[in-house]
DNA sequence: CAATTTTTGGCACACCGTGCCAATATATTT
DNA sequence: AAATATATTGGCACGGTGTGCCAAAAATTG
């Protein structure tokens, strides 16, 4: 198998099979904003996305998933843009930095971004796997953030403060934006960076 | 009903009710510590604590409320330690003081709650649970953290950040607390205060 | 076209959580 | 103490999620 000489990232299939999740997904989002996550079933977003019950785990670990697994991914991608900020930086800063992926993907389609918001603040189970997966990003960060602290072992918990403290002001922004508003998201994100702010930067 | 004359706060059979929840817990929390909390059925922890399954789900709506249900209170705790505070006093330090219940106790019987601690950070939904009830005491500092900052509809999202930012703060204490070691959960939960020390006071 | 591999769909199953109702235990009244 | 009311319990059936298993369909390859 994988004969194919040229092999860019991602397999022919594995892009098929993404559309195919991304299609299911939009569809499922619209049943949630109408109905509510919990009055919508699997079956019901199985046979409106044309597949069986079964077909749709094979996409989905979860029904949560549906609203949730994108996230997963932002993770490496918020490390790398820390990774690549000066070495001198204050880390709070480098943190903020960070989340203008997740700021910018908002902006590119505040509309989608404030229904799935909606969907999330509608539901207890969803807000906390969403804070779930800040939890896996957090991980992610770890390593980088105590080695900008010194890498002292005494360090290791205030590095995890420091970026669990910076995803709860990710968290509280999130929460406060609706899009057509007054201030855009990333305002509200330095808002509450600002309320916070961390004595040493090296 | 009610003809007791005397009804200090719980009625007679509210405490023998506690007694029982209390009383399931400890086997629960038992099996859940030997084989993982998703290795343990419910039947397993109803017949074990000598009820029926459909008793079981009377004194806890859900598997998870075992290990999280207790939390539930300490929000309405928290909060009057907080409003105790004077009022000129630094929010931070407010925030502070009022997780001083949840240290107290965990120093009673540090050995039970890090046997809570080990089971919630093994489960993934339990550590979601757990940050769902944390979110829960947000929400009740939220008024009066708001109020300390001065009640300008402006102070809404910098008071939210301060709370989350203080959780944050106090899960990644708890998760650097292993009973038998060097620092106490005081301690640690000190160092991560430090590491995030906000500007304004009021 | 034929052969292989992947994807799909259809069961059956274990588990969680809930509504309903009858049986049992507990408390109250006479 | 007997009778009545009330609260608790247990059993049953049901809808929902998630998974293992296997056969049918579809896509890929020679």
């Amino acid at each position: 198998m994988q004969s194919s000489s040229v092999a860019p990232g991602r397999s022919l299939r594995t892009i098929k099979a993404d559309a195919v999740a991304a299609s299911i997904a939009a569809t499922a989002l619209d049943l949630f904003d109408k109905k509510g996550f919990d009055g919508v079933t699997v079956d019901e977003i199985a046979s409106a996305s044309g597949i069986s019950r079964r077909s749709f785990f094979r996409y989905f670990a979860t029904k949560e998933d549906i609203v949730v697994a994108g996230h997963a991914a932002f993770g490496e991608r918020i490390l790398e843009i820390v990774r690549a900020r000066p070495q001198g930086e204050d880390v709070w800063l480098s943190l903020r930095r960070g989340y203008d992926i997740l700021v910018d993907n908002v902006d590119r389609d505040p509309e989608a971004a404030a229904r799935t918001m909606r969907v999330i603040n509608a539901t207890a189970s969803l807000r906390a796997h969403t804070i779930e997966k800040h939890i896996v990003w957090a991980v992610c960060l770890g390593p980088e953030i105590a080695h900008r602290l010194g890498d002292a072992p005494a360090r290791r918990l205030e590095a995890d403060a420091l970026i669990h403290a910076s995803l709860a002001c990710l968290d509280v922004a999130l929460a406060h934006f609706t899009p057509g508003q007054d201030a855009s998201l990333g305002e509200k994100l330095d808002a509450a960076f600002d309320a916070l702010r961390p004595v040493r930067s090296r």
